[in-house]
DNA sequence: CAATATTTGCAACCGACTTGCAAATAATGC
DNA sequence: GCATTATTTGCAAGTCGGTTGCAAATATTG
């Protein structure tokens, strides 16, 4: 299935930018944030679409949030598997202290862990905090 | 050991401020951002001094620094057994996606995990993410 | 109590995030 | 293809957390 139609498939009107976006995610092997997006899209954008547009790629269930180590919001192009109810993402991240880039990183079985009473558990991923190689 | 010489036997002068912040980090049962020590300190700081108090805290190993679902850094007193040189921090967090709250969980054993050629890894941490008690 | 090193408060700045609103544009039906 | 409608975009502007430089205040030491 091409970009249009996952786009369409989800609910979202096709625009170059979106379109711009969405490769840019598949193509990354690390999670990029806002402004890496702005920095490597071909064309320009205004700095707010690009927020609405990761925004609504993760509403989508096109792709997921995950902080970096700054606290900084970055993305990553979802599975096949994820829609707007359910993420599918449960593996684990590496995240470098020093860059703060995010890597995603082969999937480990994660252990069951007790919630105080009334929590609801949605999630959970691990956190893997280190210096990747080109700051180590 | 009172506070005084915890302060003292990590290098760190004693002072009001210092000593407020301690004993509510040491008394929440969540981990707590800078704007909550703001709110909750029973005398009022400037917030530059409570940011360099908290990083103050994290450097002589007296306190961790988690962030919370929304990118905010929070802060939880940290084991006896924390340093300036190896923070113990291997537990598990819960993070409510909704208030943000970051609640410490049970000990749990962590999965070891291959990072890519080159990374290193220095510490890794479980995050469960969902809606708290009172969020849920 | 004096000398010194540290800590504090203030002003000010940065970057990420966010919203309201009007103009531009994609999708839809004819 | 064209008009209508609902969405998306760009801009202005504001919020908030994090951060630094510097001078005044304060803790420690002898």
């Amino acid at each position: 299935m091409d970009n249009k139609a996952l786009l369409h498939k989800h609910g979202l009107r096709i625009t170059d930018t979106r379109l711009a976006v969405l490769s840019l995610l598949q193509n990354s092997s690390k999670a990029l944030s806002q402004s890496d997006v702005e920095r490597s899209l071909p064309q320009q954008a205004d700095r707010v679409t690009l927020f609405r547009v990761l925004q609504a790629f993760e509403d989508a269930g096109l792709a997921h949030k995950v902080m970096d180590a700054h606290g900084v919001a970055r993305y990553a192009s979802c599975a096949p598997t994820c829609s707007t109810e359910q993420h599918q993402d449960s593996h684990a991240h590496f995240h470098c202290t020093q860059c703060g880039d995010v890597y995603c990183l082969e999937d480990v079985e994660l252990p069951k862990v007790k919630v105080p009473k009334g929590f609801k558990q949605q999630e959970s991923h691990l956190e893997v905090e280190g210096r990747c190689a080109a700051c180590a």
